[in-house]
DNA sequence: ACTATTTTTTAGGTAAGTCTAAAAAATATA
DNA sequence: TATATTTTTTAGACTTACCTAAAAAATAGT
């Protein structure tokens, strides 16, 4: 068993290793949890002990397969409760993220299956991010922010990265939700903004912003 | 603001006084809470300090207007999520008090009137209790259990008493849920025990059982 | 290669919530 | 009313998760 602070820490180190694939350093460990360098030592310390990562000293942290497999329920319970929001109370996107960080911390399998099937076993979260299954099993696709894409390349928009509730309001206001049509109309060299079409309209946006618009690779 | 213990505590002293109408003892939240006299104690002086609480040394503890509300915030989500997991996930009644104890302390007013509002604004919970509504109004109906009640009564089932899973599991078997038709066919004077008329059928059921089984006074 | 800088760890301390053991106050009993 | 018993509080200690300051190890610069 994980404390709640425990599967934050393994959650932030998950995401830091790119799916458990590369090692995390100490301060980056710090900086994304917001807190000093000595005090994430202290947590390596417990979560090794857990066995949920390994750890060399002066060298960084890797998850274990143990560990992996926790990390992906805790997001795959993230990724359900945004769903949920989204879907059956009514929450705009840019809305969920505080709540669902809260509500991923619910300790019931049972819980989450129900949840799950009531909401007809979605793949993807309202960002486009997917949802592991109730094995830890997650449907990785390569994804490419549009800023990478030739002028004429058109497809769908698969999902959007930053989880900021001002970016989230403006994408949705410009309608690049997951699903939608895209079309790369146009790029500027000088500072790398574009114009594209989406749902029917022009937009110009910023290089900032096409970022942040994933498309399948 | 008040950490999940405090609102455990805080919820804990609000039931005890019946709520919030008399003083609650150190021993009986010490047992309520499976903690011990001295850890009350220490969370008595916490909580008067942020004043939901009254407390006089060697005589009890009262709650105050703002600790009346907040408990009833603290139940109102408790019981919109026990109503949540029955109406709308498929749990039954006898498996939602543990999952509820975790959710009611997720802390954002929006989930809760969304929550409400998809419930489509619920008086009561699954076992017949009142829900406060969004300004911690209460409706409070004089209820009286069954083992009160003379022979030839009928009436509904209002609510159920104990939140104990195998008590639920009896009474849901026998039919004896909320809003169900109920007629005291009998009384045994040596054991108390009775003979109800409930779904059509008729049951005896033992004293532990038909003081938790409650009707409209 | 040797010093300077950065990164990481250790050492020691704080606050929340728990505990046990002992003291103090209130209540019950003779 | 004086003593015994029960209840409550205080005192001191433990754990978790955090902190600051200092030491140790690794990396970079010349």
């Amino acid at each position: 068993m994980l404390s709640l602070t425990e599967e934050n820490y393994l959650k932030a180190i998950y995401h830091l290793s790119e799916g458990g694939s590369k090692a995390v350093l100490t301060n980056a460990l710090a900086e994304a949890m917001s807190t000093k360098a000595a005090s994430v030592t202290d947590m390596i310390k417990k979560l090794s002990a857990k066995e949920v990562i390994t750890y060399e000293k002066y060298y960084g942290v890797n998850v274990t397969a143990k560990g992996k497999s926790e990390a992906l329920m805790v997001i795959r319970k993230h990724r359900l409760w945004e769903t949920f929001l989204v879907d059956k109370l009514g929450f705009a996107w840019d809305e969920v993220h505080e709540v669902a960080e809260q509500l991923e911390h619910i300790s019931s399998p049972r819980l989450i299956e129900k949840l799950d099937e009531f909401l007809g076993y979605p793949k993807v979260d309202p960002h486009g991010d997917p949802i592991p299954d109730s094995k830890g099993k997650i449907k990785v696709q390569p994804l490419i922010p549009i800023d990478q894409l030739p002028v004429g390349f058109h497809g769908k928009v698969a999902a959007v990265k930053d989880s900021d509730s001002n970016l989230l309001k403006y994408l949705d206001k410009i309608g690049a939700r997951p699903g939608i049509k895209i079309k790369v109309l146009g790029k500027e060299e000088y500072d790398e903004s574009m114009e594209i079409l989406i749902n029917d309209h022009r937009v110009f946006i910023s290089k900032a912003v096409s970022q942040n618009i994933l498309v399948v690779g």
